[in-house]
DNA sequence: GCCAACGTTGGC
DNA sequence: GCCAACGTTGGC
């Protein structure tokens, strides 16, 4: 089984719309690195962070599992959507997603600010000066790391 | 709102 | 294939 951390942006869509949905496509993901990770390498029940970016306390607030597959993004086609990639060819699609389901809400939103303080997370991609993948993988030690600080004190 | 970092585009 | 211009991401 493999980890994982997927961003996104509560003004778009937040944990509570995770939960609310249970299980979602994660679809829009519009990069090659993360496509390739998607498409090549997830697999259903791995686990993942779910990461609030773009807003006031950037953290890791919870965790999902993937729920299905790879398969085609079908927002890459609709002209209507946000998402539409008209260079994508139906018979060869450029862009992949996974359905995604809610597991749980953590004990306590886990701040950037916190994971980038920790020595033992300066790997992680998150923390690495300009990233801007919204799709990484997660070692098992990162992980686990991160689960302990879960019901750690915050460092003070 | 600012701006650094990075990906993409397009002229050549 | 190079690289400048531009757009986007995302922390602060």
């Amino acid at each position: 089984m493999a980890y994982w951390l997927l961003k996104s942006e509560p003004g778009e869509f937040s944990l509570d719309d995770m939960e609310r949905a249970g299980v979602e496509p994660w679809d829009g993901v519009r990069n090659y690195q993360a496509r390739n990770w998607i498409r090549d390498a997830m697999q259903v029940g791995d686990q993942a962070f779910f990461y609030h970016s773009n807003c006031k306390e950037p953290a890791i607030v919870g965790i999902v599992s993937v729920a299905s597959e790879p398969y085609p993004d079908p927002t890459q086609f609709d002209p209507q959507d946000k998402h539409f990639d008209p260079k994508s060819d139906p018979r060869r699609p450029r862009w992949y997603l996974v359905d995604v389901r809610f597991e749980r809400r953590l004990a306590r939103p886990i701040l950037l600010k916190e994971l980038k303080a920790r020595p033992e997370l300066a790997e992680l991609p998150l923390v690495r000066r300009g990233n801007r993948l919204s799709v990484m993988p997660v070692t098992e030690a990162q992980w686990r790391f991160i689960l302990r600080l879960e019901n750690a004190a915050t460092k003070a």
